[in-house]
DNA sequence: TCCAATGTTTCGCC
DNA sequence: GGGCGAAACATTGG
């Protein structure tokens, strides 16, 4: 799940600031008995962490404790459908309505690492900083695009897709250098990284998002260049799709052959032929 | 039916 | 201690 996802997952929650929470169960290894009776204070999200905030004990003894929640790839929440035969790793109902949190990670978050966030590397913050992360891309010039993209410590909330439509979108190889890019090349690369997680939210929210993506998943060129390339990149080996003839590779180096490649030409492996008559 | 995929953390090795 | 790769974790749509 990314960025902009939990932005409207907050949204979701933000109605229910102020009541009380009941019945918690899940696989979660967190001490559960600080929910019971406590008070939902506050979701927010930075980058790709849901951050939930609750009160619990009463008088003097009141205390706000932090919950952290990552999605990771296959993560989900849900109010009140839960899943079948899914066992949550965290369930609790306030109002009348129960939320579920599947196959994520849930930590505590000490109250001085919950301060600790610095929110002008959000995308989805309104402190995004855009000058500074000009020049944290710049101090990096040795990193290529794909994987710079992908660094929660520049861009938080950016993932796999935001990537590659942030990458077609600007016209560049996941492959290029920073060091090889213009300045301007450099601004628009986190330009569009800032616009189009926005935009990702606004399509996520009415449920569009896909049917706008221009490279993620696709086969072809949007403008009829033919084939697109999928093959994992850069350090981090995700998988990328671009545009050969819209994304050009033009660092000063070859982009050099990966071992593996070399291998299967030297030795190309034959599939048998599945023989089709029996 | 199979497998890649909206991701991060941890561990062991050099 | 840093860099690196592998493994762990856990799910499902295409």
């Amino acid at each position: 799940m990314e960025g902009p996802s939990l932005v409207i997952a907050r949204e979701e929650f933000a109605p229910f600031q102020g009541k009380k929470v009941s019945q918690v169960e899940g696989k979660t290894r967190i001490p559960k008995e600080n929910f019971e009776g406590a008070t939902f204070k506050e979701a927010r999200s930075w980058g790709k962490h849901f951050l939930l905030t609750f009160e619990t004990g009463r008088g003097k003894s009141k205390k706000d404790f932090h919950i952290r929640i990552h999605f990771l790839m296959f993560g989900s929440y849900r109010i009140d459908n839960p899943r079948e035969n899914r066992i949550p790793m965290l369930a609790y109902t306030i109002n009348e309505r129960r939320f579920y949190f599947y196959s994520c990670g849930i930590r505590t978050l000490e109250p001085a690492k919950f301060k600790a966030y610095d929110w002008s590397i959000d995308l989805m913050s309104p402190k995004w900083d855009h000058k500074q992360a000009v020049e944290h891309v710049k101090s990096k010039p040795e990193t290529m695009a794909c994987d710079i993209l992908m660094d929660q410590n520049i861009f938080a909330g950016l993932g796999n897709i935001i990537k590659n439509e942030v990458l077609y979108r600007v016209r560049l190889h996941p492959e290029m250098k920073i060091k090889d890019l213009s300045s301007k090349q450099v601004r628009d690369l986190v330009y569009e990284s800032h616009n189009y997680s926005h935009q990702f939210y606004e399509w996520k929210k009415i449920n569009q998002l896909k049917r706008h993506w221009l490279i993620m998943r696709k086969k072809d060129c949007p403008e009829k260049h033919g084939e697109l390339i999928k093959e994992p990149t850069g350090k981090l080996q995700r998988l990328s799709h671009y545009c050969p003839v819209c994304q050009p590779f033009t660092g000063s180096k070859k982009k050099p052959l990966k071992k593996s490649k070399v291998l299967k030409r030297k030795a190309p492996a034959k599939k048998p032929e599945r023989s089709i008559t029996h």
